[in-house]
DNA sequence: ATTAATCTGTAACATATGTTACGAAAATTG
DNA sequence: CAATTTTCGTAACATATGTTACAGATTAAT
């Protein structure tokens, strides 16, 4: 498969046919990197001069204070853009620390080139926005979950949200409880605590990775 | 004055001159509404259908959830956006209860109409690219204030950041304990206790609304 | 100037979460 | 399969913050 059709997936060309694509590459200039497992990509503070593409792979960004404490912001996969709203505005700096969870590859493309990418099609430009706004979206609501209720809610919000849609009550956790709790911005044994007592309660059912939902409505009140 | 003096003091239209912005304002349609002191603007939830740009006054964007925990995450003073991101992307419905501090007057600007403003005029467009990406700059830091630090840390950050750049240690705090509480996302009596306890400490000096730094080296180390 | 409303300091107590540590279970590696 | 590493469950204890309540201080309204 050629370096086209891998960037065509991105969302930032949405709606781009592949020939006009390559037409806009042929105009900018741009660099490919690849990572491996825990290779870091960026560091929160770095200075902000291009817009990185992911191309294949999965990082996560995570911010980390000095006593260690770790917060998971987000993990990113396949074909995005990493921290895209911090090469405009005022705060050119990354706010996080980005790392390879895999081997993973991106394209890098320097602020200039970048620019006169998203003035050279209105189609990028605007998916762009979409992209920045979504990025706005998704912090929100990371701030309502982080802050505005405690462990067993982030449980109930989290198993809530991944049984919406399945017709099953049981889901694989994609993660272990260690990364888990960072992205819940808690220690692990908290997290275990907590869920060994919605288990205890009948609300869920956790054994290792498998969690079943057991009383829907339980759960949902832990949600604030 | 006339409105489009107000209009042209507005980030959105930065760098636009007033015989242009007239122009501009003149193919579009908008209407103007006045809020007193605690009328909602719009609530958490809400759809967004169109942009307000604020053209005087102040107003304050807060989350709540069911057990009546606030948490405020921003006062938007004078000529701004509300909620400029959640106009585009995937999630159009407002984060946040937006709340009037005091009479303030807003324009309303349909998403079509909105659309078509930035379609004209690309420094407006490259204005609300800024807009929204410092929207994205703000909440990362918040979600970094918010989670990242106890009580101590925030307060610490909170003063030394009001005071790096003025040669006097002291600062007027501009809002009660119990507003900085809900800026905290913590409880007022506890806010008031950690105050207490930097000021026997001998760290800060703090009567009433008047803080005085007193050993900036110490109150940086609770910054984390 | 008086009254009312709001704000501040304080305290006793409850609760949630963090800290540290350890062994058992499970997964991964050689 | 054995060895090693990671993950999980658990517990005792420490700490930070929340809850509620009240009185004195300050500010705003009449």
């Amino acid at each position: 498969m050629h370096l086209y059709e891998n960037f065509s997936k991105n969302k930032l060309f949405k709606d781009v046919e592949i020939s006009t694509l390559r037409e806009l590459l042929e105009e900018i200039s741009y660099k490919k990197s690849t990572y491996k497992k825990n290779d870091v990509i960026a560091l929160d503070g770095d200075v902000v001069v291009g817009q990185y593409l992911m191309l294949r792979g999965s990082v996560r960004g995570e911010m980390t204070n000095y006593t260690g404490k770790v917060v998971k912001i987000e993990d990113i996969e396949g074909n995005q853009l990493l921290a895209p709203a911090f090469l405009f505005g005022a705060d050119n700096h990354y706010p996080v620390d980005i790392i390879a969870n895999k081997e993973s590859e991106c394209i890098f493309i320097e602020k200039s080139s970048f620019l006169k990418l998203l003035h050279m099609s209105s189609v990028v430009q605007n998916n762009f926005l979409d992209i920045v706004a979504g990025k706005t979206q998704f912090l929100s609501s990371k701030i309502k979950f982080l802050t505005l209720q405690p462990i067993k809610g982030k449980i109930a919000d989290y198993l809530l949200r991944r049984t919406r849609r399945s017709l099953l009550n049981t889901i694989d956790l994609p993660y272990s409880q260690d990364k888990l709790a960072d992205l819940f911005g808690v220690t692990r044994p908290a997290l275990t605590r907590a869920l060994r007592e919605l288990d205890q309660s009948k609300i869920i059912c956790a054994k290792g990775k498998r969690v079943c939902v057991l009383d829907r409505g339980k759960l949902e009140e832990f949600v604030q």
